[in-house]
RNA sequence: UGGGGCGUCGCCAAGUGGUUAAGGCAACGGGUUUUGAUCCCGUCAUUCGGAGGUUCGACUCCUCCCGCCCCAGCCA
């Protein structure tokens, strides 16, 4: 589907001898998203790889929600990540899983390791917690719980399950090695005391088990072979380890880090995301302008545009930033292979064709697609009254044919899919303002090249004025002003762009646009790639989001 | 100055001792074009963070150095 001969990466190359030596059979993956928020564009390449691998090798990958924190994840976030990951194409093996559903198996594999003196329920509170687990260069002290006898600690721990133990009181924790180099490895905690109801479990559990006790574990019961996640676990990998081999879990999946996705000029943060929402700088998880695969999906990004995007990036433990603009590439590639075309004037100024009778009008076939007859031809109007776009117009006839292609005074241009015509007229109001533009047309060059001597600047785009249809048009600039690389962390807020959104009122656009269905995608020529808005329009009015402007080339 | 990971063109990135150091994005030339779009052609790293060393030969092996990222949540 890619690029044919793309490099093997280097958990391709893992699997690959997995499989050779035998240790694997069925590859199974997965792609495990908290439900604290909607996914963006960085869980996009977890998912293709995920989903790419399991496909690959013929495998499966599950749909696991990793819900082991109430605190912020919810139902809404449930089923929107659901249909992120359906709309982005990928179709899970088997029902959706949810860390939840293993809350018991958990618990009883935590009472397994305090009988086997592995784990032990500690009374430190948080900042005695981080007092006791010393630093980066200096190891820490044991908990004064630390060799409690197993019994008590079972008591404890069922007392704190009961929810008879205030949150913050007690924790169990494994018993590893406080002076371990790992930080992790320093006695982490397994188990807290949360009294929050659950989304699914509702006020079952007063204790709910850290992602350090749970993640492994999930994998190992669903028959994960290759948990891949991102680099910052790397260090969580050998207390992954330390579970699997501890307990009597029935597999033995094995985790592996690659480097997160990262693209400049976007937020792939979670908090940071909220945190847009929530201080009103836009309008919600699916506004057009964010990063989330809803707001993008709203703004007319296709599927496949992401995908591709996505395997185009490799599979690396190097943590770079990508360019937005390779993002940009991906959607207009995929916009201009299927998008139809049409015509909308953003800016209208009155065009009057001073030789076309008033009464008269005309219709003309205009391909769908330039390069695609298959798509078929729409209806063009003609008549005496046309809108084309101020900006297409210049009385200044010193500009060069070069510099300038477009309708000047006393000159020649096409209108797309119908005559050529030259400015023969200007007319003004009071304040000197133009308010129409007479034209006159040269006959019989409706897909015919005009006579000898009669060289049109360019081609412009034009609606019918009798026949066109009102439309607003959302024009979107990056989100941020900064490219936000790497560290430049600080106040990301201060960097938000202002002009973020354009609202274009009164745009005018021809007659077949009227049909227009959210999920269909449109080239308005000349100006760039567009949808119909699916979020607000109640009101009856056609709200057209752009996706993205044409690529422009040519400098001022 | 603990541990882990990473450094190849402006960006992403192949390369696993012998290649003219892939490819994509961007950029810049040129051609086609009734979208200044698409498409097509061409240009774009004597050099692989740096310095030494091993070798007939190193981006690939060794040593030291430099830089960046991650870990001290009862977040994931």
């Amino acid at each position: 589907m890619t690029t044919p001969d793309k490099p093997i990466n280097f958990i391709q190359q893992i699997i690959n001898a997995d499989i050779e030596a035998g240790q694997v059979g069925r590859v199974v993956t997965r792609f495990p998203p908290e439900p604290n928020g909607y996914l963006h564009i960085g869980h996009a390449k977890a998912i293709c790889v995920n989903f790419g691998l399991a496909q690959e090798y013929g495998g499966h990958c599950h749909l696991r929600f990793d819900d082991t924190n109430p605190e912020s994840e919810s139902e809404e976030f449930v089923q929107a990540i659901i249909e992120d990951v359906r709309w982005l194409g990928f179709q899970w093996h088997g029902d959706v899983r949810y860390a939840s559903s293993y809350f018991v198996q958990l618990y009883t594999w935590a009472t397994y390791l305090v009988q086997q003196n592995l784990a032990y329920v500690c009374e430190l509170n948080a900042q005695q917690m981080r007092d006791y687990r010393g630093t980066l260069t200096e190891g820490g002290k044991d908990s004064p719980h630390r060799d409690r006898p197993a019994e008590e600690s079972l008591t404890l721990l069922e007392e704190m399950k009961q929810g008879s133990i205030d949150e913050g009181r007690m924790t169990l924790r494994a018993k590893i090695d406080m002076q371990s180099p790992n930080i992790n490895l320093r006695d982490p905690v397994l188990y807290r005391v949360k009294k929050l109801v659950h989304h699914r479990t509702g006020s079952d559990w007063n204790i709910y088990p850290s992602y350090d006790f749970a993640h492994g574990q999930e994998d190992a019961i669903e028959g994960v072979t290759h948990s891949i996640c991102t680099l910052e676990f790397a260090a969580n990998r050998p207390l992954y380890n330390w579970f699997i081999e501890q307990l009597p879990v029935p597999s033995k999946p094995r985790q592996y880090e690659f480097g997160r996705l990262k693209v400049n000029y976007m937020v792939t943060s979670k908090r940071k995301l909220k945190l847009l929402i929530d201080q009103g700088h836009v309008d919600g998880w699916d506004d057009p302008r964010m990063p989330t695969l809803s707001g993008m999906r709203r703004r007319g990004v296709t599927p496949r545009a992401i995908r591709n995007f996505c395997d185009s990036l490799a599979v690396a433990k190097t943590d770079g930033v990508v360019d937005i603009g390779q993002l940009e590439h991906f959607i207009r590639d995929d916009l201009n292979r299927d998008a139809r075309r049409a015509m909308c004037v953003l800016d209208p100024i009155k065009l009057l064709i001073a030789n076309y009778p008033a009464e008269k009008h005309e219709s003309f076939n205009a391909a769908v697609h330039p390069n695609r007859e298959d798509m078929g031809t729409r209806e063009l109007h003609f008549s005496r009254h046309l809108w084309i776009d101020r900006s297409d117009f210049s009385e200044d006839s010193s500009l060069s044919r070069k510099k300038y292609k477009r309708l000047v005074l006393g000159d020649y241009v096409r209108l797309r899919g119908a005559y050529v015509v030259r400015a023969d007229q200007v007319v003004k109001d009071q304040q000197g303002n133009l308010v129409e533009i007479h034209a006159s047309l040269v006959p019989d060059t409706v897909g015919a090249n005009p006579p000898e001597g009669c060289k049109p600047r360019g081609v412009i785009h034009w609606v019918c004025a009798d026949r066109s249809i009102e439309c607003t048009v959302h024009r979107y600039d990056r989100l941020f002003s900064q490219p936000l690389a790497n560290s430049a962390e600080q106040s990301f807020a201060d960097c938000l762009n202002p002009h973020s959104l354009d609202v274009i009122k009164n745009c005018q656009a021809e007659a077949a646009l009227a049909d227009a269905r959210v999920g269909e995608h449109y080239q308005f020529e000349r100006e760039g790639y567009f949808c119909l808005d699916s979020g607000a329009g109640t009101d009856g009015e056609l709200v057209f989001n752009c996706t993205i402007g044409l690529r422009d080339t040519w400098q001022k």
